[in-house]
DNA sequence: CGCACATTTGAGGGACTTCAATAACTGTGG
DNA sequence: CCACAGTTATTGAAGTCCCTCAAATGTGCG
């Protein structure tokens, strides 16, 4: 089912045999977590990675005055907590969504595949600009999106991961979300993104029946969301050759 | 005045010779910008990057309805346009503050650089996480942030900017930047940019005169902003060694 | 000087929040 | 299988923060 860092890097560019046996190395220890357990909590020392094999989890800061913000959502085949690389303690908290297995990986081993393989160095590079640029379109969503706008973005962000997991999903998906975290990822109120949902149904633009959701139309959603798809555009041929 | 690539990484830990000469070898091209003039638009196809050598600029997106989110502020050793290491056009528009000048760097060369020195490599990743952690840390302060704590977060930051550059500022400097521009940074509205600027005054927080401003107590602005600083606790000891 | 642009201030409106109460759902133990 | 407790969803009413519109004042530059 592809959940490897190799399976994700390998989407972009073909991997040489060479670099996929070194990816594959990396996910020797792995870790399981359970359901809404906590894998790295912010301001604890952190220097490992972790690469998730199964299952799904979020990101998040806990502001002073105790509200959240939920930065992402996190699926198989995602390097996380990369952090680590730079911070002593982690900059936000990693939290199961659900049951989920991480491999473990050390900040050496990193050393080592940018030394052993200049190419998948800029594999890496490119991913940190990939997510780079999803972060930005959602800080212009928060900044100047309104509610349903930005409940919107989320939505069709997350049917576009589970699609990519999952082939068969198409229109219809089960975000496994409450309210209250789909408000906390894009600054609202659990009550208002439930006004935002049943507006939205009530619209004609999807339709809800126990937690899943399914696109009635897909195009004015993407619309509202101010919704722009990057997968196309993709240029990698910059990169040195493999080794 | 310490403004290229090298100075920048320089900061995060010391580089070799060989090292410090790659680095300075990248920037031989070279391009000035006019205040207000567009070094790069938003979907025009875009395969070099740039060194920011002298000057400031500002990195923002239109949304669909017209409106505009100020995605950063960019000062002298930033290193922009990184998305051209992924996609065909830019996803943002950079645009001049101040009369600016640039190095060009082309994609190939960072190519050539991550080969030849992969702890050079290990740096760009190390610089890559810095600027996501900045990200998300904005990330929060709009989704999660009142008006006034959006704006605080940003003078610090700028505040923070200027004295990197300059060790003479310290409590008081010119942002250069109109309210509205804070505004379409903050997510805000000038109008309320201004207000919320004039309710900083008035509770002694701050103080005005000319563009000019002054942190008049910095701990309650920090507070308010629900600030985080970032740049203790940084720890590279996992790169490879220089070469 | 005069023009364009930026700042400042007021009044009114709208989007989203807060508070509160009820209904539906989930999992757990008897 | 059902009862129960805790969480989640739903809906209403009232309030707040920020926006919109509008006009006056200040500021820099040819």
């Amino acid at each position: 089912m592809g959940s490897g860092l190799a399976d994700r890097l390998g989407e972009l560019i073909e991997l040489s045999a060479s670099e996929r046996r070194a990816l594959d190395g990396l996910e020797t220890r792995e870790r399981t977590v359970r359901r809404g357990a906590v894998l790295l909590r912010e301001h604890d020392r952190a220097t490992e990675l972790f690469v998730i094999r199964h299952g799904s989890l979020m990101s998040y800061i806990i502001l002073p005055d105790g509200s959240r913000q939920i930065l992402r959502f996190l699926f198989p085949g995602d390097l996380i907590a990369t952090p680590a690389l730079v911070y002593r303690s982690a900059p936000e908290t990693l939290m199961a969504l659900t049951e989920s297995t991480v491999a473990i990986i050390d900040r050496a081993q990193i050393a080592a595949l940018i030394v052993d393989h200049p190419r998948i160095a800029g594999l890496l590079l490119v991913r940190d600009q990939i997510e780079r640029v999803a972060l930005t379109d959602r800080m212009a969503n928060l900044g100047r999106g309104s509610a349903k706008a930005r409940i919107c973005a989320l939505l069709i962000g997350l049917r576009n991961c589970h699609r990519r997991l999952d082939a068969s999903v198409q229109d219809s998906f089960s975000p496994c979300l409450t309210q209250e975290q789909i408000g906390d990822a894009t600054g609202l109120t659990a009550v208002h993104v439930n006004r935002m949902l049943r507006q939205l149904e009530d619209e004609g633009l999807l339709a809800r029946n126990g937690g899943r959701i399914t696109f009635l139309n897909e195009h004015a959603l993407a619309r509202t969301a101010h919704h722009i798809d990057r997968t196309q555009h993709i240029d990698l041929g910059w990169l040195p050759p493999a080794r």
